[in-house]
DNA sequence: CCCTCACCCTAGCATCGCTAGAAATGCTGG
DNA sequence: CCAGCATTTCTAGCGATGCTAGGGTGAGGG
């Protein structure tokens, strides 16, 4: 039965290039110009190959979604790793999240601005969002204050963060101070 | 030449239409239901009427944000209006704030999550959007804290607000626990 | 009263996500 | 090694989208 095996293999590689190729060009022209023909054309193959892997554009975007909060979570846990005492540490969570959100737009968009069909705050929500929640709250509950629930904490502090993240990349702010408004943000929402 | 006057009004009457049918389907079937043909059907004139007012189906979802941007510096103005000391005053105005994207989710959609092709941060940015932003830093800058630019200030409050916000109507956030999360964001950001 | 012109609608284009059914590929048993 | 079968893949097409060209109609002015 190593034919089989092999079928399997050969599918899920194909799978992932899909999912890279997606990413890829969503990255470049933004995800406006990912169309499941363009998709196709990239990976040649037609159309209807992608439908035998996701039920539709969606999933593609959730799957695009699901491997960046992986990557999010890497890198926060890489930041906050190499920095010394707390408010190094939240300082530089904060720059790793803004810098992803700056660095992959694209990816970004597809974890929190396009509807990738994921569950969020729930029972079945996916493993990788979870974990990249997780990061943020293992180093933010150091800051979180006395009295203050850590979990509470941490969605304000992500909320401030996402909010900083999708304004300054519309253009609604400035982006040249982005570094004194993440120092304000890190000064006040830290309990240090 | 009173024919030309009444012709005019009626188009701006039309035009007013056909903004306030695009919110109204918006709000009751989502912006994906906001089709040129469904619009067109709806006040009884053919899509290419729509043409004649508006470049396209993104200068439609440009006016209603406007709309909303000049109903929420309203809402925030009364509700901070009506409180009494700094702290009761930050505390409507965040109330105010979530409550409008809550009640009124696609037009904030149409402000701040599609492109309604308006100009942010900039020399052409349109009124409304820049009497909101001074609305919320007429309140915000009482609480901005000693050396800090009130500007700055309200920036990183605004967007700890949009991103509670967006996060919240994604179901990233339990809603359950918005109150508590806006009164740390208070007690935290302002300097009372 | 008729002409003219501005307005509006019918019809259609290119593209989108998605799918049914035909064609082709490659595995398996004789 | 070949025939037959099953799986896979492609061609072609559906309904719907945003947007536009061009013809027809009705109201206003001489």
């Amino acid at each position: 039965m190593s034919v089989r095996e092999r079928k399997e293999r050969e599918r899920a590689e194909r799978e992932r290039l899909i999912v890279a190729t997606a990413r890829e060009l969503a990255e470049q022209q933004g995800w406006d110009a990912v169309t499941t023909r363009r998709l196709a054309e990239r990976i040649e193959y037609s159309q209807p190959v992608l439908y035998s892997h996701f039920r539709g554009k969606r999933e593609i975007i959730g799957a695009v979604a699901l491997q960046g909060a992986a990557e999010l979570a890497a890198d926060i846990r890489a930041a906050t790793a190499a920095a010394d005492g707390p408010r190094a540490r939240v300082t530089a969570l904060a720059r790793a999240y803004l810098g992803f959100a700056a660095g992959h737009p694209a990816v970004y968009d597809a974890m929190f601005q396009l509807d990738g069909g994921l569950a969020f705050a729930r029972e079945d929500t996916p493993e990788p969002l979870k974990d990249a929640f997780a990061a943020l709250q293992e180093t933010l509950r150091e800051s979180a204050g006395a009295g203050v629930d850590p979990g509470l904490f941490t969605e304000l502090f992500w909320a401030a963060l996402h909010g900083l993240a999708t304004l300054t990349r519309a253009g609604r702010l400035p982006p040249e101070d982005t570094e004194r408004r993440t120092a304000l943000l890190v000064d006040r929402l830290a309990v240090l």
